[in-house]
RNA sequence: GGGCAGGUGGCAGAGUGGUCAAUUGCAUGAGACUGUAAAUCUCACGACUUAAAGUCUACGGGGGUUCAAAUCCCUCCCUGCCCA
């Protein structure tokens, strides 16, 4: 049995991925299944710049508002739902376009990577997260020796999970498999340096504009029905960027100019973490126009 | 005009005679990531050479004291606050 075929669009923040990902699908008759760890939470639109309705043109997108950002979701509940996904739209003849920024998830699909199926212990890591990343690290060392020999002794997030897993299945963690599951056809957006800056900033503007600034606030203050609660600052420093920035400025912790400079220069910063990422994956073909995207998949 | 406090590497800010090319934070650059990934973590960061050692130029300008000065003295320039 030959493998599915699949394109995927890769690209720094701010880089047109939305864009070129509905056109090819426009073009080529596929569906669209969004890579990225913040949009598939609800309510979080404006500053994970979610696409909108209009912006879709019809194209059905997937993994997009699947959850509420107080529940964790995690790489191997994205591989699950983005292979369903897939079988689903192959089984209509269509083509699956996977577009997105978080490279770990791309990959956990694309290779197959075999994750356990644990789900977070809050009150677990609350007490862990109290120790030093010393002393964690021992600890991982005396119950698991295969995974403490290759985790990062001092990355305290990883040796938190890597004990919450142990804690929950008693048993070493298992040996992770790489296997190629899909024959896909990677595209990268290229963009330099200084566009990509411009792109950044001038959309962090508009997006103030739009009313990102009152989406956190309520986000955080809306009584919801049913008696749920807003989103603490606490969850929201840890979606990151837009939401931690915005949650500090809104707590009085920086001004609205501050806010804004930080959060310029750290999703630059995150921008660039991307690419250390796709760097160093040889098969990721970089295009800047998406004449050249067609043409390649034309071939494929 | 008088009094006080200061001027340090891209910025903020330690250091107050030798162990100072100078703590730290930010910014910047490079990288890791295979179980929270917009998170988390590592390294580099005066110049030249780089494996190490080394050489040079540097703590506002100039001069001085000393074996030795970012650190002490003199002088000039500049900034902030207070009194006129």
């Amino acid at each position: 049995m030959s493998k599915p075929k699949i394109i995927v669009i890769v690209g720094q923040t701010a880089s047109g991925k939305s864009d070129l990902a509905v056109q090819i699908a426009k073009k080529y008759n596929g569906e669209i299944i969004s890579a990225d760890s913040r949009q598939v939470y609800k309510g979080l639109n404006i500053g994970t710049g979610k696409i909108t309705k209009p912006e879709m043109q019809g194209i059905p997108h997937h993994l997009l508002d699947i959850l509420s950002p107080q529940k964790i979701f995690t790489a191997q509940n994205f591989k699950i739902k983005a292979n369903k996904a897939i079988q689903n739209i192959i089984k209509k003849n269509k083509l699956p376009i996977i577009a997105g920024g978080t490279a770990f998830y791309i990959d956990t699909l694309l290779y197959n990577i075999s994750l356990p199926k644990i789900k977070a212990n809050p009150k677990l890591r609350k007490e862990l997260s109290q120790k030093t990343t010393t002393e964690l690290f021992k600890i991982l060392k005396q119950k698991d020796k295969e995974r403490s020999k290759t985790i990062d002794p001092n990355n305290p997030h990883r040796l938190i999970r890597a004990l919450e897993i142990i804690e929950a299945t008693n048993q070493p963690i298992p040996k992770t498999t790489k296997k190629e599951k899909y024959n896909s056809l990677k595209i990268g957006i290229q963009i330099n340096q200084e566009n990509l800056i411009k792109n950044i900033n001038q959309r962090l503007n508009k997006r103030i504009k739009q009313g990102l600034i009152k989406e956190v606030q309520n986000l955080h203050n809306k009584s919801l029905p049913a008696g749920r609660q807003g989103l603490s600052y606490k969850r929201m420093e840890e979606l990151g960027l837009e939401y931690k920035y915005i949650a500090k400025f809104l707590k009085k912790e920086m001004t609205e100019q501050e806010m804004i400079k930080k959060l310029q220069t750290e999703i630059y910063k995150f921008a660039k973490r991307q690419m250390t990422w796709w760097k160093k994956d040889k098969d990721i073909h970089w295009i800047k126009t998406q004449k050249e995207a067609e043409k390649m998949i034309k071939k494929f």
